[in-house]
DNA sequence: AACGATCCCTGTTGGC
DNA sequence: TGCCAACAGGGATCGT
């Protein structure tokens, strides 16, 4: 599932294609990729012939900052990839944008649809990034905010990770890593946490996230998260704990766990998380 | 306000 | 072998 590691990966390959760059043409197939565009407003006429600036990104938001003062948005959910090709090469299923830019194609292909683009004014992107939180890698929530933010929060610490709002980048994969290497148990209520602990989960969010990035995201072997030039990325045999179900704890050797946690899958050591 | 449940969507998987 | 229900999950929304 394209998360933080896979996002940021994602644009540090696409960046160095679009910016500078001319977008000749928008192209969109699915118009429930749209469902986020303010319905008086157009997705491709506002992103057709416009300069890219810059391609940054805000959790797991790719943001496209072009000129006159518009933001493209691009949010991968959980089964949408990009994909750079030269034009003539035959779509793959499930493509459903296309941006022709200095004559390349950068795709969207996302098979389950909860992706979703837009293209939007400053006032209008402050809606759709509304209360989206500090950056995971970048800029990481200070341990004081979180004892503050965390007292008497009765929701497990996971689903808090999981909160776009306390932190941004985080998904499943990810939640479940960073609390392994934090040595904390996923179900533990948030405000039940000390500071220690706290710090030792503040502390593991950029490093496990960073670890990830280094190598190129996590493709699991079903609906692969793949680079935008195909190749998988290779965190997957890495991965300490998440769809480690029965196979041992690297760490101590005891079986990880399996519970569903906030709705989610969450995998743990009972060992080593406390 | 906090919190849990439900929904969206479709390729894959597991059970019968 | 074939069919079908269950499962996967990011984020919006809703009821309590």
């Amino acid at each position: 599932m394209p998360e933080l590691p896979e996002v940021e990966t994602t644009r540090r390959f696409i960046a160095p294609v679009v910016e500078g760059k001319d977008v000749d043409e928008v192209v969109v197939t699915h118009p429930r990729m749209l469902r986020r565009q303010p319905l008086d407003t157009d997705f491709a006429d506002r992103f057709a012939h416009r300069r890219i600036l810059r391609l940054g990104r805000r959790g797991k938001f790719l943001l496209w900052e072009l000129e006159g003062d518009l933001t493209g948005v691009v949010h991968l959910g959980m089964s949408g990839r990009m994909r750079v090709v030269e034009p003539g090469e035959p779509p793959v299923a499930h493509t459903h944008v296309v941006w022709h830019v200095d004559g390349r194609e950068v795709q969207l292909i996302d098979p389950r649809t909860f992706g979703f683009v837009a293209c939007l004014t400053p006032d209008e992107a402050e809606v759709v990034l509304a209360g989206i939180g500090p950056d995971a890698l970048t800029d990481p929530p200070g341990v004081d905010d979180l004892v503050t933010r965390l007292a008497g929060r009765r929701s497990p610490i996971k689903a808090m990770l999981l909160d776009q709002r306390i932190v941004a980048g985080l998904g499943n994969i990810y939640a479940d890593e960073v609390l392994h290497r934090a040595g904390v148990d996923p179900r533990r209520p948030a405000g039940s946490l000390d500071r220690g602990e706290l710090d030792a989960v503040v502390a593991a969010i950029p490093h496990v996230l960073g670890e990830a990035l280094i190598h190129g995201g996590t493709s699991l072997d079903d609906l692969a998260y793949l680079l935008p030039d195909g190749r998988a990325g290779e965190f997957l045999d890495r991965l300490a704990v998440y769809g480690r179900t029965d196979r041992a704890c690297a760490a101590c050797g005891t079986p990880i766990r399996r519970v569903v946690v906030a709705q989610r899958s969450t995998h743990w050591c009972p060992i080593c998380q406390k």
